[in-house]
DNA sequence: TAGTAACA
DNA sequence: TTCA
């Protein structure tokens, strides 16, 4: 585990070609069920270039009507999300330092030419709780700073299998994701990456 | 404003 | 950096 800043751990390789390739077919189940949509801006609308879902009991979701909120049916399907799988449950207890379970897993795509600016998760009510976030297929450009927008920020190349942690001092750092590089791994069928992020959402 | 264009 |  290397400490990149206060609060911000990264465990690199934590998960080997063969746990990866698991972690992948319990997306795929979590996909089937809950399909990946296309994500839109508060007040604007304008789309992002992200593909989302969930699992758990609760997802993270944005439209252009209600803005960024937790919400316990996919926004399309109106059924609620599937389980956490038990495997990413594992990785919460291993790494996130918190003694109540996840509640949502956001589930993120990335295609070739998809990024996500730089941002707070701060949408849950409890910021004691860690952000734990597995990536999986294509390395991306991650770059993180402080918790206000200006701070000077940092990046470092993820790829697949790696884990960072946001908690404690970390947790409302600003992080986004600048670009991917496609045909970096062979885990996926087609390019891209998938980010899973947990989630604890309310305090108790 | 988890995005983006326009601009210094 | 501003705007939205």
């Amino acid at each position: 585990m290397l400490l990149l800043a206060p609060g911000i751990r990264y465990f690199p390789d934590h998960f080997n070609a063969a746990a990866q390739a698991a972690l992948v077919e319990d997306i795929r189940a979590v996909v089937t069920e809950a399909p990946l949509y296309i994500p839109a801006m508060p007040k604007t609308g304008k789309e992002m270039s992200v593909r989302m879902t969930n699992c758990g009991a609760l997802g993270w979701v944005t439209d252009k009507e209600q803005g960024y909120r937790y919400q316990a049916l996919h926004p399309v399907t109106q059924k609620p999300w599937p389980a956490i799988p038990p495997r990413l449950l594992a990785l919460w207890q291993e790494v996130g330092d918190c003694r109540l379970p996840p509640e949502a897993c956001l589930v993120n795509f990335y295609s070739e030419a998809a990024k996500m600016g730089l941002h707070q998760d701060r949408d849950e009510q409890n910021f004691q709780a860690p952000v734990v976030s597995l990536s999986l297929g294509d390395t991306c450009l991650f770059r993180f700073g402080g918790i206000n927008r200006n701070d000077k920020t940092q990046s470092l190349k993820l790829k697949s299998g790696d884990v960072i942690v946001l908690g404690g001092e970390g947790r409302l750092a600003f992080h986004g994701v600048d670009r991917i590089y496609p045909g970096t791994s062979t885990l996926l069928k087609s390019s891209g990456r998938i980010n899973l992020t947990l989630r604890r959402v309310t305090v108790s």
